[in-house]
DNA sequence: TATTGTTATACTCTATAACTATA
DNA sequence: TATAGTTATAGAGTATAACAATA
């Protein structure tokens, strides 16, 4: 297992890195052509995603949680009981990799399980009241960070792209 | 090396696999609140980038080439003579990892490499013939794989979020 | 001393196969 | 027979350190 255990729920599980690969030396200001990259909504989506991901990691950083944990402690705060299976098919994540974080979560005290109702083969997910706290904190830091993110960008062009974006992937 | 190599400049790397984990179940609509993660920018930007991937990979199997070495050969393409100091910092790969890429479009037999003018430690990359037919192709599939993937998107609508999404990540 | 390209390597992310216990 | 959760593991992606040749 690769993953960290602690039992302090603030202890990030591991150092957010340099983003990427930027130029090491001074000057070469890149009058490489880029136009036809830069023409595509692939090359232009994943390079905003990596950017606004960066940030986030920086400012998550505190709370320990990388973009999917926080998915993941998202989806259980807003849904509470809810099971891997569930977690998984919404979030696109296999099975086999949801265990490791959920055991994570789980030994940072973040979430709890709780025998289903229903059906004894699955687990209700649930945030802890430590959980609860972090998560209160990390979406307020979530929010507060779309306005940093969307630097140059007006409120109402942060909702024209949300929801073009949502056009893309949305079936 | 976990790179593959052949000397047939059609053969693709690796087949493109299923993009993510759909639900195996035949029901579950997902009734799971994901209202909140539908509100960050870098949530919708990071699923949307996922979807048109996967549509790139499908379209561009029969050439064989990834995003990032459609990435490399169009740098190449627009700029003969381009360093892989340069492609590193136009496209944010480390050095360590584009050896590889440029090697395996070596072997293809897609790319050449010439003697720099000015600086004996660099290399300029080039397209072979060879390579510039296939990247003719590919460019083309590109282009037209645009029109698949913004499905319900109007061409108004693309460029504007294409615009929007340069705003994000540009500095 | 700094930079280009490189090797080796480690870490993270993503994916598949196969198992168990329940349904 | 099918599904929820799990284990083990393979493969791809991304990162750092250190080196030789050249600037």
């Amino acid at each position: 297992m690769s993953q960290h255990s602690t039992a302090n729920a603030l202890r990030r599980p591991r150092v957010p890195r340099k983003t990427a690969a930027r130029s090491d030396s001074v000057g070469e200001p890149s009058d490489i052509d880029t136009s036809f990259l830069e023409s595509l909504l692939g090359y232009n989506a994943r390079r905003a995603a990596l950017a606004v991901i960066a940030v986030f990691l920086r400012r998550m950083a505190p709370y320990g949680v990388r973009p999917v944990d926080f998915s993941v402690l998202s989806v259980v705060a807003h849904n509470p009981g809810v099971t891997s299976r569930q977690i998984c098919s919404t979030l696109d994540i296999l099975p086999p990799n949801l265990v490791g974080m959920v055991k994570s979560l789980q030994k940072r005290g973040l979430v709890v399980r709780k025998p289903h109702p229903n059906d004894r083969r699955a687990q209700g997910l649930h945030l802890s009241d430590a959980g609860q706290t972090l998560y209160n904190e990390a979406q307020a830091t979530a929010s507060s960070l779309e306005r940093d993110v969307a630097g140059r960008l007006t409120p109402d062009e942060l909702n024209t792209l949300i929801g073009l974006l949502r056009k893309v992937y949305r079936t």
